[in-house]
DNA sequence: CCTACCGATCGGTAGG
DNA sequence: CCTACCGATCGGTAGG
């Protein structure tokens, strides 16, 4: 009854903390005595808190999935749009939440493989089926004559692959809006750089 | 002398098996006794061929930079021919590049942060010098109304990441040849998925 | 949340 | 290229 929006519980500091760590030293390399000084603790203070390392790791990746699932699924549910401005929503969610929190989206995007096997390959097909949300759409926009690629699968990893260079660059306090920079995204890969 | 064509050296051979265990574990979680095993010697015995496990990395990240530098010149060197025309044969060649060795390309891409802070600043400033070629580029095609893009460097940046997203899915055995992906990364982001 | 500690493993070296 | 080893550090635990 302490805790104010302000205040993160104890746990939720460890993950933010740690996730800072392991975006600019990765993972591996980063200590839960590194982790335990960022956040003024002993190390084996940790863990009345957590069960593992990797149950920190476990935790950012998968809430990351979930945003993102639980954005394309909010940006794509009206059917009576074309699938080409359906794709463009699906873009401008995906960008909304790599910016929210870029430190976190650094990590689910690089770390994942320090998953144990079992956690990682449940990733990875959490991955795929949301490649294949972004192919289907495409793949309807071709159909429809609105969109043209020679391989849906091919436009969808470059357009994803695009999209995620974004946590390498972007300053939240820069001059761009995550609406900005998703409108853009979306103009250079829908209309492309050359002039028509 | 005993040397032939397909006989790498000791050296060669630790960097190559390190690339291959950098790629797919990390630089950090990739221990020397690992590198040993797969190499069929004792872990004390690969000193005699390195210094240490950075100097490894360090010849790999510089080398991939030296073929990146030298494939851009080489590609880009015709000025009589339009930008449009250059950017694309520089497309080509960094695919050229990234498929030759998927696996050195992706310990290039992402385990250069494992580098020393010396050698780490030196790379970082050899990527952006690179960037800076594209971006230049595309710049000159604008002015010339042969592309257009509301921002160079934002446009740069999305079409390298297109391109590096490569080495995670790109298979030497597949059906599309290097050059045929380099054509069809070269039209999607030239002419964009909008029908036009 | 701390103190004190565990066994395991790390990168690297000396001497042959 | 191996054997034998160094000091340091790792993730994690017991007991308070």
């Amino acid at each position: 009854m302490e805790t104010t929006a302000s205040t993160l519980s104890r746990k939720a500091q460890i993950d933010q903390t740690a996730t800072a760590l392991f975006r600019t030293r990765g993972f591996a390399a980063t200590s839960m005595r590194e982790l335990a000084t960022a956040l003024g603790i002993e190390a084996g203070s940790i863990y009345s808190h957590i069960r593992s390392k990797e149950e920190i790791l476990h935790r950012i990746c998968f809430r990351m999935a979930d945003q993102f699932f639980a954005g394309f699924a909010n940006a794509t549910q009206d059917d009576t749009q074309p699938a080409a401005v359906r794709l463009r929503r699906a873009i401008e969610s995906h960008v909304r939440v790599l910016t929210l929190d870029v430190a976190a989206s650094a990590v689910f995007l690089h770390e994942w493989r320090h998953l144990s096997e079992a956690a990682r390959n449940e990733f990875l097909t959490l991955r795929e089926r949301y490649e294949v949300n972004f192919r289907r759409l495409i793949q309807q926009g071709i159909e429809a004559g609105e969109l043209h690629a020679p391989d849906a699968a091919f436009a969808a990893l470059t357009l994803l692959a695009s999209l995620n260079w974004l946590p390498n660059w972007f300053k939240p306090d820069g001059k761009l809006t995550p609406d900005d920079i998703a409108h853009r995204l979306a103009d250079q890969l829908l209309l492309g750089l050359a002039h028509s």
